[in-house]
DNA sequence: AACTATTTATAAGA
DNA sequence: TTCTTATAAATAGTT
């Protein structure tokens, strides 16, 4: 039983908070469910637990669907949130390292390990994680940029796809017509003569 | 005040229809951030409003990452031999991590250099070097294939685009060729009649 | 937005 | 895992 308000916080016993993961994300799970249903909502929910195991839901049944919607809704608008962080990062770590250069070009510094305007550990240790970060976003951002590349790739192949059988259909459909006006054409020269039309035929 | 169960159906009345998006889609969120909180886990929600307002929740701050971890998690099954066992190591590591930080958020090492079983500076080290390795050769082969699935797809589009044309062309020759006939074949029957030929027409 | 009667979710125990 | 149950939390309808 429930025996008080339950702490919002990492559930440290490994077992429990395994349960409390079914249990809450079922849960979760059914809320988004409901909401979608009685509110004529489009809902997508992404859950990896904490071994890394993949959970979702998109309530239209497809969730690459929410997601395109989603990225282009994102794409429309202004900046998506991090950017600024970004920004900013990049903007600190460029700042230090022309900082480190000017004191390198004026020969400030001749010894590894001392001189007072030198770049501190932890100076050092703040650019190092800033232009980890960085770097980690730029990579992001190429890895987003090659999927839509894919994903564009892939539509125009299906339109492609399409226009190509559509034409195929189409020069099915002109030979027969063209086959059938030849027969016309050629038989009324070439059949038989009769009594009957002896006098018109070739 | 709720009166009986509600009904699991699309809410009519817009006004109410409204209102019951607004609460529950906190509620929904809130969910979505305490299982995150309380089980460690990664949520991400979208939401699209039935007049296409989007909202969203990332619990770890940012969608794309979420977006980008969901799309190499489900397309995991094109994977390539040994990618599954690079993943087993994977987990194998963050196991071995997650139970390292149990034990020191348990307090039961008050000692930061004696105790045994317990993960030593060199280990950790070892592990972390291991795991940058890992995940560098994981990101080349994930560039990789996503390059060759670039290049495919524009091998095929070349294709694609070449037989459209040669169809196009096949389609225009048809359509003069089928004119042509028509013309033959409706031209005959009324043309004049001559001396020469007065006989053999119809 | 604030209030509350109810329903619903769920933590802990079995 | 699943069921039970005491209790917390969510929320539908009202003000």
């Amino acid at each position: 039983m429930v025996r008080g308000k339950v702490q919002m916080r990492r559930i440290e016993n490994p077992v429990h908070r395994q349960v409390t993961f079914c249990k809450r994300r079922g849960g979760l799970l059914k809320k988004a469910r409901e909401l979608s249903v009685l509110c004529d909502a489009d809902v997508g929910v992404i859950i990896f637990s904490s071994q890394g195991k993949l959970h979702e839901l998109a309530t239209n049944g497809n969730m690459h669907n929410l997601v395109e919607r989603y990225q282009s809704n994102v794409a429309g608008g202004q900046m998506e949130p991090g950017a600024l962080q970004r920004q900013q990062v990049a903007e600190q770590g460029i700042f230090l390292l022309r900082e480190e250069i000017d004191l390198l070009q004026r020969g400030l510094r001749s010894t590894y390990g001392g001189g007072a305007g030198e770049m501190t550990l932890d100076k050092l240790h703040a650019l190092e994680k800033g232009l980890e970060l960085w770097i980690y976003q730029i990579r992001t951002t190429k890895m987003q940029m090659m999927q839509q590349e894919i994903q564009f790739l892939r539509n125009k192949e299906g339109i492609l796809k399409e226009a190509n059988e559509m034409l195929q259909e189409k020069v099915k459909e002109q030979q027969k017509l063209y086959m059938s006006l030849l027969d016309l054409h050629s038989q009324q020269p070439t059949q038989p003569m009769t009594y009957g039309n002896r006098f018109f035929s070739i």
